[in-house]
RNA sequence: CGGGGCGUAGCGCAGCCUGGUAGCGCGCUUGCUUCGGGAGCAAGAGGUCCCGGGUUCAAAUCCCGGCGCCCCGACCA
């Protein structure tokens, strides 16, 4: 009847897949609230590893952690025009509260430009008191229509920068520092080759100058927002008053800048790296980068190999690796490997009688390859290693496979729709910089502009021509559906 | 909000058409044997059949009305 041991495969749906796995892996579940997620150990794990890593590197640029109030007055954000215009759809609002109705509605923080800006206002009075670099880690509301785990949910776990800055230029540096940020860390952790660009102004954020994108392309080939960073220009200091005198006396509002990465992320290594057997995670954001199966028979059997087992996590766990003895009783090797497996632990090493007779234990990837003997004498060094091929490895298993699933430059119009139709991923094409254009494309083909490449992503031969109109192109673009 | 699907044990489902003792697989508990790729046997525990009305001697099953969830679309990180 139901076979409960296998998950739906990527072939034949890629959403249920993407549901069972995250159900198998125990990384999250739904929760009594429609359209929120509970984040489980499993699922928490690999985000405070992406926090632990991120925020060393925001930090790395001079930025310091703050944190801001979850309930903003309501009038806060109808002080930025398109800020409003963008956000007030998706807002949670209080009412009430003490049991009495309150006199100015409180909304739950989509975003905390507003509240930021106020406080900032209060704060800078001078071009000493500039640049000022701040991050917080927090969680937003956002009442979406729709919701999916980890990829779009009501209320989802982000960092949200917000910078300000005494020139435009200096603001526009700090987006693309910011933007270079993720992108190496998305590479490097998440190993998704990530494309980084800028965005349109159809897809820019609400109340920004300019936003800036990076964008995977996810195994069903569509693409997956990763993260923004934004130029806000003056947009939010006129709004809040956000003023300083610079060295030379004059008044001028602030440059700011917001960026932020989420949750989302996860689902972003789930759709990048996931097979039908589960999860595979890139061992620098693995709760447990290696998992130790005791193999035994007997009670004796069992005591020394627990014993090895033990000693053999400690030492390895000195080198800095996230050792998990799994020394369950009762259950089977071969259930603990797809246990593992389903979860999506990178290395696992098996130890038993005969290793114990060899001083050996036996290795496997969650990359596949079979199995390896192994001397207990250096290990951990070659682990290491390991760990640094696997990243790599994924890294370029995942660009490899989005390259196979771009077209760059289509011929025709025809050729750009049956591709988005074939169900295609990245098309890079040029563009009119007409938003009529865009929208046009968007209603035929519900592929959107992901990004506009920077130059390192765009293709040889800049195209001359809008694939879609012929006209003149003023940009070359990447479409795709999207999540 | 539009379209589709589904609510029965912790999970996955059958039973419903044709009303009559609530079942199966997995999981869980206990014991014995197993243990280098999802163990076997035995004995158990576990249910407001989504909710509310109606029809009937009798409702998981038929009728009416709600509610919830998932998937696809529009909005969006």
């Amino acid at each position: 009847m139901s076979d409960n041991k296998a998950i739906t495969t990527r072939a034949a749906d890629f959403s249920a897949w993407y549901n069972e796995l995250i159900m198998r892996a125990e990384l999250a579940d739904y929760s009594p609230v429609r359209g929120c997620m509970v984040i489980r150990p499993n699922g928490y794990a690999i985000w405070e590893q992406m926090q632990a890593n991120l925020d060393r590197m925001f930090k790395e640029t001079g930025v310091q952690n703050a944190y801001f109030p979850l309930f903003i007055p309501q009038s806060f954000l109808a002080k930025e025009a398109e800020h409003v215009e963008g956000f007030a759809p998706e807002v949670a609002v209080v009412t009430h509260a003490g049991g009495k109705l309150l006199d100015e509605p409180l909304i739950v923080r989509p975003t905390s430009e507003t509240i930021i800006g106020s406080m900032m206002s209060k704060w800078i009075q001078s071009y000493r008191d500039l640049p000022l670099l701040l991050n917080q880690w927090c969680n937003v509301v956002r009442w979406e229509l729709r919701t999916r785990l980890f990829l779009r949910t009501t209320e989802f776990l982000w960092q949200e920068g917000h910078t300000a800055h005494a020139s435009e230029a200096e603001a526009e540096a700090e987006t693309l520092q910011m933007l270079a940020v993720y992108r190496k860390f998305q590479e490097d952790f998440l190993a998704i080759p990530v494309v980084t660009g800028r965005k349109t102004e159809s897809e820019k954020f609400a109340g920004a100058l300019r936003t800036y994108g990076l964008e995977g392309l996810m195994q069903d080939n569509k693409a997956l927002q990763l993260g923004t960073s934004h130029n806000l220009g003056q947009n939010f200091a006129k709004a809040f008053d956000i003023t300083f005198q610079s060295a030379e006396g004059s008044m001028d509002h602030v440059w700011g800048t917001s960026w932020g990465s989420t949750t989302r992320m996860i689902g972003g290594v789930i759709m990048t790296h996931g097979d039908d057997n589960g999860l595979i995670c890139p061992p620098l954001l693995a709760q447990w980068q290696v998992v130790v199966v005791p193999i035994h028979k007997t009670d004796t059997e069992r005591a020394q190999v627990l014993e090895a087992a033990d000693r053999l996590a400690k030492d390895l766990r000195a080198t800095g690796l996230r050792v998990h003895v799994d020394s369950r009783e009762g259950i089977k090797p071969g259930a603990k490997y797809y246990e593992w497996e389903g979860r999506g632990v990178p290395f696992r090493l098996e130890i038993g009688p005969r290793d114990l007779a060899n001083g050996t234990t036996m290795m496997a990837r969650r990359t596949g390859g079979g199995k390896t003997s192994l001397p207990l004498a250096g290990l951990a060094d070659v682990l290491h290693r390991e760990i640094e091929t696997m990243q790599r490895f994924l890294l370029d298993a995942a660009r490899e496979r989005r390259e196979a699933g771009s077209l760059r430059h289509p011929k025709s119009k025809q050729e750009f729709i049956d591709f988005i139709e074939g169900g295609g991923g990245f098309v890079y094409a040029g563009w009119c910089g007409d938003p009529a254009v865009e929208a046009e494309i968007k209603e035929v083909t519900k592929a959107t502009i992901r990004v506009l490449p920077d130059a390192e992503f765009r293709t040889g031969d800049a195209p001359t021509r809008c694939i879609w109109t012929g006209r003149e192109a003023v940009a070359e673009a990447i479409w795709a559906r999207a999540y």
